[in-house]
This record gives structure tokens, C-alpha cells and sequence, in this order.
DNA sequence: CAACGAGGTCACTAGGTCAT
DNA sequence: ATGACCTAGTGACCTCGTTG
């Protein structure tokens, strides 16, 4: 337990540097990226064409191969209709601004989910090398099994894991495109499923069950989250946080969460919180790319990203999880 | 006795529940809000604003619509003269918080009895529509008699919802606006109302619900505890804390509760517990501000920030009265 | 001492500038 | 027209002081 806090402090402590350093890429031309601008990961040169050309869109000029080419670093600006078209396909919206600083929560799933592409692991599994256990759901599942039954009669029952399934099992609208870009300049592209909510354009999509704010280490055993009268918090956090959630839409919305208790005896025990549910359910403005429907079953909770090729009863898995953690001092400048 | 501790334990958690959902949305943006801040309960963002804008106005800029915007969470940046105005019209000010510090609890109570009184609605209708549901007892109330049977005739009996429909009645104030930004920036607002009381002028002394703290599940009709000596609380308050506690007078009184059982093995079990009643049976003060003996005037809004200011004994002069209240903090040169 | 708001910090972004 | 760089905010997180 004691060693889990260790590293949860470690990930904390980086979270003070700039999320550019992260390694991620201009979704529209792939150079690296320079910040998230107007919905998306984009690299200056696309952040600045995007904002120039969304006001005037009778520069355009027309694509010579038909609307085929395909945007790269290198021949971004010779196709202008392609590249805003490419722009518009990755999420970019002048509605889709944000501000200020990424929330710990967010850098710290950049992170992992940078992480587990490099190694070609899940990412439960690098969440769980690295504490962040509020990602691997199964756990949770038994844990209200044995704790609750499977009670499906009283309406005072605490969350079962029917519950929990039929979030995960639920089906997910596609892209979201910019509505004033889309009718006027790409009639081609699918426009029925547009709305005026935008979605953030980064693949931290596979979280299983509520990604809870990194500053909640939570043992999902113990916490109660679709009720919510539980949650815990490592010891020094004695401040509001927030929790995020995730619905059936997989939207994230947070709530917030107030200490009720704080033991400053025990070193490294976590502490007991209350969390105040949003009845409104808010979705996040950086709020992340939605994930493809897949088809679920219970088996595969844990699994839901990686297309479920595992075997329930996989053994393998385990010396994945036992690999070393996240080195959290490279990439830092 | 398993059996018996399970419904204990859901009925807790649900009475937790309800009663720790503050729920409040940021006055200015409907972004979840982070506290009450400046007179009002609002989001990081729209407290960072104001508390930046309120030494700076210069740096406001003039709306691009006419001054009719509509503040959402997405466009809240957009237009600061908008932003700004619906900060003064939600009741933001620097000169110092009505309630004081008292929890939130408290502040949401009186909130919405000023809006129930304003709208000539019931408290529970109001509070209904601003997510309070622990101010309504009729589904608890039903689930606690489906569970126990329903016991009327017993003095401990669970309260009915007729006996928390009382409400007290008080003077309404009428808006107020703060007084350093209103006459320069925004003269076109209605300024009418400016020399009514302000809203610390009016007592909650009697308040007919709970505006306790969210670890106390107060409402009689949500306690257990009135059965017996044994309360059942979550595994890790471990603390003393108190237990409040409303009489057929609507006074609140406290006990102090204390651990006397803690079975550390049972993990995720709840704690028995006896509580320690506290001989004095102190009431609780609910009072705010008391009411001035002095009819309201402009001047006199002015004379009451001064007054709850630090300095009380500092005799003003007319012309200081009429200076916009101090505040040499974030001056942005 | 637990709760909480004001104020501060600084990681972040839209929009502008200007050499290319 | 482009995009590296700059500037004025913006807001998530934190600290501190007050208070019940
Ligand atoms: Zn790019
Ligand atoms: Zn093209
Ligand atoms: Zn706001
Ligand atoms: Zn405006």
C-alpha cells in the first residue's frame, strides 16, 4: 500500500510540467505537436491555418486531385481545401477552445496511454504497474458481487455489476464535426450525426470505468463509485478535487469531492472522502475521443479496448502487470 | 444479523448520498462550481475572472452584440463585458460574503429559502429544482417503511414529510448589485433595487431544515440512530465527529459521537458503532447577520460593507462612504 | 482542528506579429 | 500565405488565514 502512495506521489510531482513535452502529434499533418488548439493536437503551422482560414473560407481554392490528397508535413500547404478538410475531419471547431491548464488527471492518462503503445501493453495493465487502479474494472465488478449480491430487487440496492455492463455495453455516437465549416464546404462528409458538443480528438478512450482524478488513487474495492459514498484519497490532498466519471455515452463529466475525514496520524493510509455527485452530469470540455462500439460481454470488462483476443483465464497477463512502472523522470524538457 | 447489517448499511449510504450532493452549478457559466466565491457559487474560471477584472476594468473591452450575450461554459471567454455583467447580476462583489463562513451547506440553504420566498415557492419545490433532494424525505421516508414496516404510533417514529413542510417567513430583499461597478459600467441596469437591504440583513435563525454539514445526515427522518444506541457508519471514520439533531421546535442540538467497536479485519463492512450523547445538548447558532434597526438607503448599502469590514470602529465620512469598498489586491498596473 | 474562501502561481491557449 | 514567436489572458491547483 505504502509503496503504491510512493509512486502516486512520483506521477503527481511531474504533473508540474508542460503537457507539450509530452510526445504528442499534430493530428492533421503528424508533426509534433505544438498545444491542443481549437479541439485538437496541432502543431503551430495548422493551429494558425485553421484559425486564418475558418474566417475566410473564400480563399480556399479547389483540390486538383479530387479531394484525395493526403495531409503530411510535407505537403500541408499545397492542397488548402484538403488540409481544413483534414482539420475539420481530426475535430477542430473554434468552439472547441479551452483554457488554462490540463487538469493532473489529463497528463497523467497522456502518459500512460503514451506508455502503453510504446510497449504494446493495455493500458489497465500500465495503470496498474503504476497505482492508477480506478482502470481495471473487474476488481470492482466482484468486489460489489460479494459485497451486495446480486440483489435486483430493491431499489435501495447498490450498484451491480448488470450495472456496470450495461454502461460499458452501451453504444457510442461517431465524430463530431464543426457545423459551420461541414454544410458549406464538405457537404460530402457525414453530417447526420453532428452536434454543437464537441469531442477531443486524443485516444484516452478505453477507460473502463470511472477515471478518477489522479489525485484519487482509488482501490476500486472500496469505492463505491456509481453510489458513491466512498472514495479514497492519499494523505496531504486535503483539498476539493475532482472526480471524473464516465456515462453511457462515454462523455466525462466530474464531480466534485470534499474531505470528511482526515487522519494526519497515519502517514500513508489513504483518507476517506464523500464525493457531491453532479446531478447534471456535466461532460468535460477536454473531454476525449469516444471509442468504437464494440460488442461486449461481462468477461472482457478489463478488456474492453483491445478487442478481447485474451482469454478470461489468461495467466500471461499477470507478468505484464508485474513489469516495471512508468519511468517517470524521462521526457521532461 | 448479516442480513440485518445490509440494510442498515444501503440505507446510510443512500441517506450519505443524498445528503452530500451539493450540486451546485457556477452561477455566471453552469460549469460545476468550485465554492462560493465573491457573493455567489461559481466555477475556478468565472472566480478567476471577476477576481482579476474587478481592479482592471479598463482592460474590459466592449461587447461585439450589443451587450446581449448569453454566458455558457464555452463561450463564457468570448466577451468579457458580458461575463462580466452576469458576475454583478448573479450577486458577485468584493465587499465581503452574506453568510460569512459557514459551511455550504448553510449558504445553499439560505439561497434557496430566499428563492422559494421570492418566487412564492415552497423551500422543497426550490430545492428540488436546484438539485438539493435530501430536502425531500418522501422517497427515503417510503424506503425506510418498506424496510422497517411502518411504525406511526411510536415517538421515534420517522418523520413524515408534512412535518418538514413548515416554512418560516422573512423578509425578501430584492437584488443588489455591488456598488463600485454598477454606476460607471453599467448604468443600464436596473438600479432600483440597489437600496434594498442586503441579504446579510436577514435572519435564517429559524430555519425549518437542516442546513448542517454534509458528513451529518441531520433530517430526523434520516436517522437511524433514534432506534437505539447503534449507528452504522463506513469503515474509516474513526474520528469523533458529532450528530445533529432537530426537535419538534426545529431547534438543532449536537451529540458527539465516538468509536466504541472497530473491527479492522472486516475490510469494506461498515462499523458498529455506540454514540456518547453529549450532556449539554448545545443548540446550534443558525443566525446570520443581524438586522439593522435603520431603514436601507444607498448610503447605507455602502455603510454596511464598510461595517463588516475590518474596521469596524472607523467613523466615515460621506465622501468615503460613497468610495467604492477597498481592495488593493491583483492590481494589474 | 476541520472547513473553506481569497489570493497567488503558472501551465496553458487564442490571436497577433513579422521574417521567410 | 506560412509558421515561429510573442502577449494577454485563462483556469486548475495550491497556500494561507479565518472561523466556528
Ligand atoms: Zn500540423
Ligand atoms: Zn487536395
Ligand atoms: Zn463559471
Ligand atoms: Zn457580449
Amino acid at each position: 500500500m505504502a509503496e503504491h502512495y510512493r509512486k502516486h506521489k512520483l506521477i503527481i510531482a511531474m504533473c508540474r510540467f508542460s503537457l507539450t513535452a509530452m510526445n504528442q502529434l499534430c493530428k492533421v499533418c503528424n508533426e509534433p505537436a505544438a498545444g491542443y488548439h481549437f479541439g485538437a493536437f496541432t502543431c503551430e503551422g495548422c493551429k494558425s491555418f485553421f484559425g486564418r482560414t475558418y474566417n475566410n473560407l473564400s480563399t480556399l481554392g479547389e483540390c486538383k486531385n479530387n479531394g484525395q490528397c493526403v495531409i503530411n508535413k510535407k505537403n500541408r500547404t499545397s492542397c488548402k481545401s484538403c488540409r481544413l478538410k483534414k482539420c475539420i475531419l481530426v475535430g477542430m471547431s473554434k468552439s472547441g477552445s479551452r483554457y488554462g491548464r490540463r487538469s493532473n488527471w489529463f497528463k497523467i492518462h497522456c502518459l500512460i496511454q503514451d506508455q502503453a503503445e510504446m510497449n504494446g501493453r493495455t493500458v489497465e495493465q500500465v495503470a496498474l504497474t503504476n497505482g492508477q487502479f480506478h482502470y481495471e474494472s473487474k476488481n470492482l465488478v466482484s468486489a460489489i458481487k460479494s459485497q451486495y449480491g446480486e440483489d435486483t430487487t430493491s431499489p435501495n440496492r447498490i450498484a451491480q455489476s448488470s450495472d456496470i455492463t450495461r454502461v460499458l455495453k452501451s453504444p457510442v455516437p461517431t465524430n463530431v464535426y464543426d457545423t459551420k465549416l461541414l454544410p458549406t464546404n464538405f457537404t460530402h462528409l457525414e453530417t447526420s450525426n453532428i452536434s454543437h458538443e464537441r469531442k477531443e480528438n486524443i485516444g484516452y478512450n478505453r477507460l473502463p470505468l470511472s477515471p478518477v482524478s489522479p489525485m484519487l488513487p482509488l482501490n476500486s474495492s472500496k469505492f463505491l463509485f456509481q453510489h458513491g459514498n466512498e472514495a479514497f484519497i492519499p494523505k496531504g490532498y486535503s483539498r476539493a478535487t475532482k472526480l471524473y466519471k464516465m456515462d453511457v455515452n462515454h462523455n466525462y463529466s466530474y464531480q466534485f469531492l470534499a474531505i470528511n475525514k482526515y487522519d494526519s496520524s497515519q502517514e500513508d493510509t489513504p483518507v476517506v472522502m464523500d464525493y457531491l455527485a453532479d446531478t447534471q452530469e456535466t461532460p468535460i470540455d477536454l473531454s476525449v475521443k469516444k471509442p468504437p462500439q464494440l460488442p461486449m460481454t461481462n468477461y472482457n470488462l478489463c478488456l474492453i479496448n483491445k478487442q478481447s483476443s485474451r482469454h478470461p483465464t489468461e495467466t500471461s497477463s499477470i507478468a505484464n502487470i508485474l513489469e516495471s512502472p512508468l519511468d517517470l523522470t524521462r521526457k521532461m524538457c
